[in-house]
RNA sequence: GGAGGGAUACCCAAGCGGCCAACGGGGGCAGACUGUAAAUCUGCUGGUUAACGCCUUCGGUGGUUCGAAUCCACCUCCCUCCA
């Protein structure tokens, strides 16, 4: 067998309300693993009680990298988390550990492991002439300007599609080049060998019993306070990606008054479901990672196993 | 006891003689998606059929009508007000 040179990390996806964090924890205390959060809701300081983030305690006993790295005014993206992930492993790994990828955001994961385009990013700026444009004239015709631009682009987006054809129309708008001709080619593959996790459930039943528990354990915390608290900062609002996390975008309606108390409840915890019900399919899309039962007693030691004799042979390797 | 209001598919809710298998929303299911992904978008959602279609639905029973979720009578349950 030929000897493989690149490095490992380790993966494990799970919906949310899984388990994925106390598991990563105790697999922390027995092995040299450098923990990196894969969520896009984690990312952003002051969302907590809502995004069920690991509490400072634990966050200070077990670090894990690309948590509060940014303001929720800010907007966080796929490149960005693959150069920020990228960058966390590097470090892990110059430390001595295993990196150990732990989340629940499916697209973060695949751009990790395939690569993006080289595009650029887009620019608050230009976002908001684009948004400002749009609301004069309307999507549709947004749309039909990105035609002339963009055929083969617009073509494949719906003219239904606002967030799509906003990210087309800045592309071309940053490189003078359709969107389409520059999403071609991938980055190569990162030197790094994964082993991938997942947490799976097969009776979605009892995570969404868990999901409604959680949510009321959330509001027991003061979950509401905390979005009172971003609301009078007065500089969000409700088209931002951080107050659009699931739980956020329903409290901030409630506490617009837009909905009751129990419509604004059954919401959030649907909402929750249709998370999890998605990130499991994402999950199942990975066909090579190895799935465990999240609801298995055994599944901890199990897992715990697979993590030895994945690093075992590394250092047998190296 | 008297006077009104209401019962519609998994839930909420429109419809008030034919264009109704029944608007809309939620939920559910399936799917698309390369830089906002806890996002954005699409389709389906009574049964059966590849499809045309056929069958069974709008609290219950009976009636009026060529034709009813829609009109009438009685019954059941719920709500409000007056006693």
């Amino acid at each position: 067998m030929a000897l493989d040179k690149r490095r490992l990390a380790i993966v494990l996806m799970g919906p949310t309300a899984s388990g994925k964090t106390a598991l990563a924890c105790s697999l922390a205390d027995r092995y040299p693993l450098g923990l990196i959060s894969v969520d896009s809701a984690l990312v952003y300081r002051g969302l907590d009680i809502g995004t069920a983030k690991p509490d400072a305690e634990t966050l200070r006993r077990y670090p894990h990298a690309l948590i509060d790295i940014r303001d929720p005014v800010e907007s966080y993206s796929v490149a960005d988390f693959r150069a920020d992930a990228l960058a966390a492993m590097q470090r892990s790994s110059d430390a001595g550990k295993v990196p150990l990828l732990v989340g629940g955001t499916g697209l973060y994961f695949r751009a990790l492991e395939r690569g993006l385009s080289d595009l650029p990013a887009s620019t608050p700026e230009i976002r908001a002439a684009i948004s400002a444009e749009a609301q004069m004239i309307g999507w549709p015709a947004m749309h039909a300007r990105l035609a002339e631009l963009d055929p083969t682009a617009a073509q494949r987006i719906r003219a239904s599609d606002p967030q799509r054809i906003q990210r087309a129309l800045e592309v071309i708008e940053m490189t003078g080049k359709p969107l389409s001709d520059q999403q071609g080619q991938r980055r190569p593959r990162p030197p790094w060998r994964f082993l991938k996790l997942a947490l799976m459930v097969d009776d979605r039943s009892v995570l969404h019993e868990r999901i409604a528990q959680r949510f009321d354990a959330m509001l027991e915390a003061g979950f509401l306070d905390e979005v009172r608290g971003l609301r009078k900062r007065g500089d969000l609002n409700s088209d931002l990606p951080a107050i659009r996390a699931v739980g956020y975008r329903q409290s901030w309606e409630f506490l617009d008054g837009a909905v009751e108390a129990d419509t604004f409840r059954d919401r959030a915890i649907a909402a929750t479901r249709q998370l999890a019900k998605r990130q499991i399919t994402w999950i199942r899309s990975e066909l090579d990672a190895r799935c465990f039962d999240a609801n298995d007693a055994e599944m901890g030691t199990r897992i715990a196993a697979a993590v030895a004799d994945f690093i075992g042979n590394t250092t047998a390797n190296g």
